[in-house]
DNA sequence: GTCAAGGATATTGTATGCAAAAATGTCCAG
DNA sequence: CTGGACATTTTTGCATACAATATCCTTGAC
């Protein structure tokens, strides 16, 4: 099964682009030229344009007419409503998974708790990083409704860079894998309303997380850095 | 308030290539052909596939490598699948609503709710199909949420052929109607719960609700033709 | 008559060219 | 020294040109 298109550098660039705004090596609002970047990546405008028009759609830049493309680094206000967004749809693919996982499913997604223990107990935030992602991602896809899995994968890679940080938060990691395991039992146990309840709280941004996420957020856009 | 940009090829081409996709004018799954396309608008081929390829992010065209655009028409399955996820995003917005609408949300909504008494009363499907989609944009609006607003001004724009054939089903009207007024009740009342059910239930595909989608989707498809 | 191989044709993906608008710099009035 | 009008430079948006690939059609073997 090997994946997709083997050239096309629109989409490669795409998804350089979207990793290099994303992992911050563009101030917020810098401007993205279209030539400077066509040399970089060795093409000309046609491509490059194309990428950034993707990217807009995705939301990561803003294109002004007549003025270009510009990179929009979300405002905490923003990433908050986000945030509010993400942790209803997640509520809503938990509540789906609870029903109608399969068996497959729940082996993939207890394997995936288990790379996250795994990870929690080597304090290895890189690897915590991404079997939680798997985690989630895998609740999406065992909710058995592609349209809101693709929702929900959209959301959670804007979110990204956000998600990242707050694992940094001391004493965060250990919380997020006993939210994991207890989802994980309530999905098991098929209690959907239980799912959802927890999966809201899991995602939520409130009380001392709010606190948590404005000040990653603050010193994420101080590190940034124009290109 | 005069809006946005006065000229811009691309975005005149993908509004009318997005209407003419929700209006039926092509054929399920048929290939728009970038050079005729570019001709029927007298433009080059570029801002043509820049507009194609937004529509592909919004979701109307599939677009295959070296192979063209296609038109994207969904499933009944995918139907089905979207509005669940519409009913979970417009009940959080109701939710939300219910708690922070102002004055003039709560008046805006009030007078889309009696134009679409009006227009019910009158049997105008048509106006009845722009009133109740104000009803609901202003909910989006009321909940204070921009980022949830966008998203949910997003799928409807989606849903927006499924959601006219909808109306024309027989009492359907009326149903939606009453529907509307207990909506409206319930947030005046500030109970957030009581929404959270009424429009989940509301837009909800449920039932006989099925049948009639399941119908009005045969039929439009079969109302489809080859541009 | 069917089917495969090969070339002609058509169509996409990318590069380049051009016109118009925006950004920038210069010069001069005050 | 400051501010504004004008010319210059940049940069975008679109058109055109070219290269590579997919599609179609012809031809011929069996």
């Amino acid at each position: 099964m090997t994946e997709g298109p083997i050239d096309r550098r629109t989409d490669q660039i795409r998804e350089a682009l979207e990793e290099m705004i994303v992992e911050g090596h563009f101030a917020d609002g810098a401007r993205l030229d279209e030539v400077s970047l066509a040399d970089r990546f060795s093409v000309s405008r046609t491509p490059l344009r194309e990428a950034l028009q993707a990217l807009a759609a995705s939301g990561l830049v803003e294109l002004r007419h007549r003025r270009g493309a510009f990179v929009r680094f979300p405002s905490l206000e923003d990433v908050v409503e986000m945030f509010d967004v993400m942790a209803e749809i997640e509520a809503l693919c938990g509540r789906y998974a609870a029903r109608r996982m399969s068996a497959e499913d729940q082996s993939a997604i207890e394997a995936a708790l288990l790379a996250c223990e795994a990870a929690a107990a080597q304090q290895d935030v890189e690897g915590y990083y991404r079997a939680n992602h798997d985690f989630h991602r895998l609740i999406y896809h065992a909710a058995g409704n592609r349209f809101l899995a693709g929702e929900a994968e959209r959301l959670q890679r804007r979110l990204t860079p956000f998600r990242r940080l707050q694992l940094r938060v001391r004493g965060r990691m250990p919380e997020s894998l006993r939210q994991h395991r207890q989802i994980f039992e309530a999905l098991v146990a098929g209690d959907a309303e239980r799912v959802t309840r927890q999966m809201r709280e899991h995602i939520a941004v409130q009380g001392d997380r709010f606190n948590d996420l404005a000040a990653t957020y603050r010193s994420a856009i101080r590190g940034r850095h124009v290109a």
